[in-house]
DNA sequence: CCTAAATAGTGTAATAAATACACAAACCCA
DNA sequence: TGGGTTTGTGTATTTATTACACTATTTAGG
């Protein structure tokens, strides 16, 4: 058992962020040049991933890649599929990639999704204070929103689609959409983002219904000061109070 | 890319059925013999697994798992984790039987986990139709009610306590629920299952009033018969219906 | 043939949640 | 002080949820 990588199997982190405006994913540049180093030969995007070592697994291996690109070690981090075609690798650009940064083409690896939501605001700090490496060894994180984004590498575009349907999910049954917002949060701004994951529009007066009844939102008596209209009430999320009161509910199907 | 196996990479089914009073899961038995090939040095349980062979993907090897052990391939089959751990094979009598059949005990293995459901008539049949190994390879495939499971192999045992996890959560919001149910079954029938799933009693006239809801739920013309008790009526479910009528129901949190 | 044993099948009243929908209030800025 | 902008609120209707107890239909056995 030893700190070598494996060669085998990789984990891929598509990590979402929300601006208070919009949905993003953090992605790196994946640049081929010819031999002589200048020519592109083509420039694509990637999810952030790596191998993981002999002696860790999966998650401590997506927790590394995390911190590194982050500096964040406490994010909600999950895994939500395994990817495993034997020809996932085989693209003619992915397989010329492989051989120009030294690697053996015809080696399988199988890949392991992981699904991460950190409050953007967290990683701003980290990078106004200089904590991050400003273009993370010329791959240049970016978050992108979902809309447009170009050509990607691998499979990537596959297990971002993936993760986007885990995350539409997931936030209907788990807590995991605070793991998004900023501390406090006012209504609107929780009611966008969970607009903008779903891709619709939520009537204003039933959402604050529906707010209201969860017992681990818990508003705050403090308003937004400064801005340009009548002021929003802030809220925020309550574990503890999650951790108690919520409810077994028996559904059968939905 | 060929047929070997890849020694790095395995997957455990947990095959779950229902006989119509309790849940089974479907294992296999693991000897380790002293080399005089009598002496038994301990018996115990595993998922039915394999590694995956190299031009397979891990649902590729599942199935072919599945279709040994059953002679179905046509069931229900899903990933649901990954068991990553570096020590999970580290066990001392885990080692000793890694070496007893020749593998390298150091070696390390990753394996995803496996979630099937099958109707059990259809093993039965196949079974009674003597289209299975009697013994399959010494290895003794039985189903098992869960709650006297005797010692496993690895880490097989939370692998099995994550599946069912999985099944209870799965169960309230996929209709895989009849997965595990004859073609036509009676509401009784059905209420049990989710109350051996769930390990809670249900309210049998709220249980039927949902049930009535369900439209994907039809109810036949036909009843038990042969029964010493006022005889059943029997329901099927349509996956027509189903996808036709299902509801994008819009719920915060639960 | 009558009875017992077993399971199926049903209704109501009270409470809680879901939906559709429109206008006044509070703040900043110019 | 008026205009721009976003917040925050209520009602009526429909639909789901819960708690709860008795009659109906069949076979088996004496």
């Amino acid at each position: 058992m030893n700190s070598a990588f494996n060669e085998h199997i990789s984990v891929d982190c598509v990590i979402f962020g929300y601006d208070l405006k919009s949905l993003k994913v953090l992605l790196l540049e994946r640049h081929l040049h010819k031999p002589d180093g200048k020519t592109l030969i083509f420039k694509d995007l990637t999810l952030p991933g790596n191998h993981i070592r002999n002696n860790e697994d999966l998650e401590t291996a997506a927790q590394r890649i995390l911190f590194e690109l982050t500096g964040l070690n406490d994010i909600y981090l999950e895994q939500f599929a395994v990817f495993s075609d034997p020809v996932r690798l085989d693209n003619p650009k992915d397989q010329k990639w492989l051989s120009a940064i030294g690697k053996d083409p015809s080696n399988r690896v199988i890949t392991a999704g992981f699904f991460s939501l950190i409050p953007l605001e967290r990683y701003y700090l980290k990078q106004n204070g200089n904590e991050l490496l400003p273009d993370w060894y010329g791959k240049n994180p970016c978050w992108h929103t979902l809309d447009h984004i170009g050509d990607m590498a691998f499979d990537h575009a596959r297990i971002l689609a993936t993760a986007l349907d885990f995350l539409r999910e997931k936030i209907m049954s788990k807590p995991v959409i605070f793991e998004l917002l900023p501390e406090k949060f006012t209504a609107s701004q929780f009611q966008n983002l969970y607009e903008v994951i779903l891709g619709k529009m939520l009537d204003k007066r039933n959402f604050r219904k529906k707010l209201a009844n969860l017992e681990f939102v818990v508003s705050l008596n403090e308003k937004q000061v400064g801005v340009a209209h009548k002021p929003a009430r802030y809220y925020m999320f309550s574990r503890d109070v999650y951790e108690r009161k919520r409810k077994e509910k028996f559904t059968l199907i939905t």
